[in-house]
DNA sequence: ACCTGAACACCGTTCAAGT
DNA sequence: ACCTGAACACCGTTCAAGT
């Protein structure tokens, strides 16, 4: 499960800055900056910081990745990249239905979006290897498979084709919401023991509900956490949609 | 439609730089960088230029604006509300269905996708003014109107609150994944005349397809544009499953 | 081979000063 | 009242130079 290649340490999480000396690769770049994105946001990864993480002087990390940009397409692709190499623990054999295919990668999408909230953002909005395909599942790699799966179980191209559509927008819909609310409470100050300056109309942020009745009243069941009954019911809700187009 | 108020112009859409002599307010700013980003995507957008853009030396702007954040929730806010202050002219009366309501809700939403796609990412992606919130109807105002209609034509406060949910999901699912395809095409080049310069990696953005063998099979299909189509058949579906919801 | 210092062009933002 | 010049701290990125 993404577990470094290292020298056997005993290896706790780290959750300071890791300057410790591994000799710095594409991957263990990449691989920092989501840990720091997970723990700073996306507005905090800067080169330089990143450098500076890592133990080393920021123009270093242009031997490994292109630039910025080029390093966000690489903490998607590295996020993406488990949901074809995870070890077959939950891979469903060639036996099994697309249904329980399906299933499988809606939780792994889902699983990296929550363990990911402050990056998976990027999946939607940065640019898409081929321009012509939609991003949700950005790996090439995981649309082949999709799309393979579901004609070896039958699938005509034109209804699977539609079936990628469908799939990708709901995972995309629900999951983006799901990480923009745990997004929300995760970066609150911007430096612990940093005062929040509420030098301007930006700090207002609780709202005053006085003229919206309906808003207060259902303030509380507005905010109830449901997520993992709400998406386990809409998929269900997908995959029968699909099903009943197939008849 | 959105039409500017303005001095009875001939009104064209005025492609160049707009550096007229307006006296300069908060919404003439937010309008500004809205039709910059329309027009060379969001990454582009910076003070300094949105400054020159208006014949305005960048600091200026700082008398109408908080600052870069509070220029992007303006624009958001801006392009949503014309979600409420539409001239009734589709606004559906007291006595319509709410199947209707959400039908005019789920068009205007999508024309603002349509017409700014590489502004609507922004609506998912920042901060909702509450927190517990969901974001893609980011006006209070049009969250409550929804609510208030869904509770007037019968909905309980629960069912009004689980079809808002499914609501929202579903349409900033379908509208991300629309507004990504449409902002593809449109900033290509960083500047006309400027040679894409193919430093790196970065560069390879048409894939070979060779190890996909069933993505090169479906990549016209793939490309195709049915999103109205789709769009108003996953409406449809949505629909259906609120109303069996309520028996 | 791998990292760094110094430099360049460009940011967001502040503030005293202009008109 | 509204805009500006100059400045500050910080970016991304390049490249010749160090080790």
């Amino acid at each position: 499960m993404g577990g470094e290649p290292g020298p056997g340490a005993g290896s706790t999480v780290d959750t300071g800055a890791t300057s410790d000396r591994a000799p710095l690769s594409r991957d263990r770049i990449v691989a920092a900056a989501i840990a720091f994105v997970d723990r700073k946001g996306l507005a905090a990864l800067t080169m330089r910081r990143l450098g500076t993480e890592l133990g080393v002087e920021a123009m270093s990390l242009y031997r490994y990745v292109a630039g910025r940009d080029d390093l966000l397409e690489g903490m998607v692709e590295q996020m993406v990249d488990r949901l074809h190499l995870d070890p077959g623990s939950e891979r469903t054999g060639p036996g099994d239905s697309w249904q329980a295919y399906l299933q499988w990668l809606a939780h792994g999408v889902r699983a990296i979006a929550r363990e990911h909230p402050q990056v998976f953002p990027l999946i939607a909005t940065r640019h898409p290897a081929a321009p012509w395909l939609r991003p949700p599942l950005r790996s090439l790699q995981v649309v082949e498979d999709f799309l393979s799966t579901l004609v070896a179980r039958g699938f005509t191209d034109d209804r699977a084709v539609a079936a990628y559509r469908a799939f990708s927008s709901f995972l995309l819909g629900h999951l983006l919401l799901e990480a923009a609310m745990l997004g929300t409470r995760e970066v609150p100050a911007v430096d612990p023991g940093e005062e929040t300056r509420s030098t301007a109309p930006t700090a207002g942020c609780d709202v005053d509900l006085r003229q919206f009745p309906l808003l207060r009243r259902l303030e509380d069941r507005l905010s109830e956490d449901h997520a993992t009954a709400e998406f386990e019911r809409a998929l269900e809700d997908l995959l029968d949609r699909l099903e009943r187009d197939l008849a």
